[in-house]
DNA sequence: CGCGCCGTTGAGCCCGTTCAAAAAGTGTGG
DNA sequence: CCACACTTTTTGAACGGGCTCAACGGCGCG
């Protein structure tokens, strides 16, 4: 499912990668491009539920997620938990600090079968020396997960139950349009999060996430069903969203 | 308040800055350390309330917090606001995607009288360029900012008020006495936060900030007056703030 | 003294939760 | 193609944590 056509590891070169120009290294010139391939030592697969690394193991590996969907999440002692990030094509994750003796503080996930580019974490401080505008690259990426998970935390802080789904189905209508050939006309893209996922991004029990979608849906505001989500104005939703500034706009990739 | 003594700003080098061991400049060998006095373009003084920078702006400066506390912050369209992280002498910030084009997505303020370095954030990506060091340590520190907003995610999103109001006490308490000359005996510190800032941080109104509060106090997990947080027991607290890992132990910094 | 800010307390309401159950997919093997 | 198990969605009813509205007390300061 999800469109996962059996790439062969050794066919995947990054500079001819279709992910490539969202990825960590979108922004080398096309001769340091192949720095990134010397380094990446692994296209792995996944299937749906498999662990991509778990809470508490040590830090060996940074990803790309180059197909599929995958989410970073944490557990709770009383057996809940609180999705920290959606990842989707093309997102670079796994970074953290205390790469070198730390363990993870959060575990990840492939919600659907995936396809991984993986990168040895301990490589990571090397590349950055021997290329700084990779470095650079990589406080911005950071410094841009800083910012999304700001936008959570307002979210969940001090947004309702509607504008916090709302909020979410926009960002990832968004994100998903960037990744089509033709993101203007787009109104109907692939989604496939559960309820119960939904409920752990947005802080919400399963059952109310069900109950704001149909009053969503009553209001014409979108429609969700069968891995499909539509939304007919996407501006209509922004509203409903209350997003007061927006990490949309002068969005600096992905 | 709060103990500020008139520093003169001429008389304020970085290497025997007091608080440098917690800074973005900490890993620096003594000769490197210069390197960011001479970037640094200003000392400057702020009282209570000023703000440091405002959402919407256009980003000039990068800053370290010297003396006092400052805070992180979004307006929301319904007039309510979200508190995203709170600012202690010694922490770095103001550094966003986007330096050179960007507009600040939240705003800062001075909660006490601070006193802050300046740098222009026009030459953070210079720094970094010719110092690698200083880039990995830019990435360390945002990478660990990123970290703390996913606890903060976690608190919003899956805590009940006593949990996050216990949480963000013990956060700050140990925060506090890492700055101290001998944290193990410390069982009060200086805490200025107003209980309307305590909700803008936590995602509640005052007056169940109040309400917690009272409950915690009755419990004898804290006492919070005329601005000191008494904590008897840290590990009791710990117990109540229900964090399954910790951001704490293996703390790289701060 | 009077004003403003901050903390405290009470009463009632509502958003989101919990508990319970049934309906509607979805995939598997016979 | 159907039977079966399992997951996901839907709906109902009742509870409760945190909110709203309202009022009062304490304290610092001009």
């Amino acid at each position: 499912m999800n469109g996962h056509s059996g790439f062969e590891a050794a066919t995947i070169h990054c500079p001819e990668c279709p992910v490539r120009r969202l990825a960590l290294f979108q922004p080398l010139d096309p001769g340091e491009v192949s720095i990134a391939e010397a380094f990446r030592t692994e296209f792995r697969h996944l299937k749906p539920g498999n662990a991509i690394f778990r809470q508490g193991e040590d830090i060996k590996e940074v990803y790309t997620l180059h197909e599929g969907w995958a989410y970073l999440y944490q557990n709770l002692v009383d057996g809940g938990r609180q999705i920290l990030r959606v990842i989707l094509p093309g997102d670079f994750f796994g970074f953290q600090v205390d790469m070198g003796d730390g363990v993870r503080i959060y575990s990840a996930q492939a919600l659907t079968a995936v396809a991984l580019c993986v990168f040895p974490a301990a490589n990571i401080l090397k590349m950055v020396r021997e290329h700084v505008e990779l470095g650079i690259r990589l406080i911005w990426m950071t410094a841009h997960d800083e910012a999304v998970a700001y936008e959570q935390v307002v979210s969940l802080g001090r947004r309702t139950a509607r504008e916090r789904v709302a909020y979410l189905l926009l960002d990832l209508f968004h994100r998903l349009r960037l990744r089509q050939r033709n993101p203007e006309g787009i109104r109907t893209v692939d989604l496939p999060l559960t309820q119960e996922l939904i409920a752990d991004i947005c802080g919400l029990t399963q059952i109310h996430v069900n109950r704001t979608l149909k009053s969503l849906r009553n209001d014409n505001l979108l429609e969700l069903k069968g891995g499909k989500l539509y939304v007919p104005d996407v501006d209509l939703l922004a509203c409903e969203a209350k997003h007061s500034h927006s990490v949309f706009t002068k969005r600096p990739m992905l």
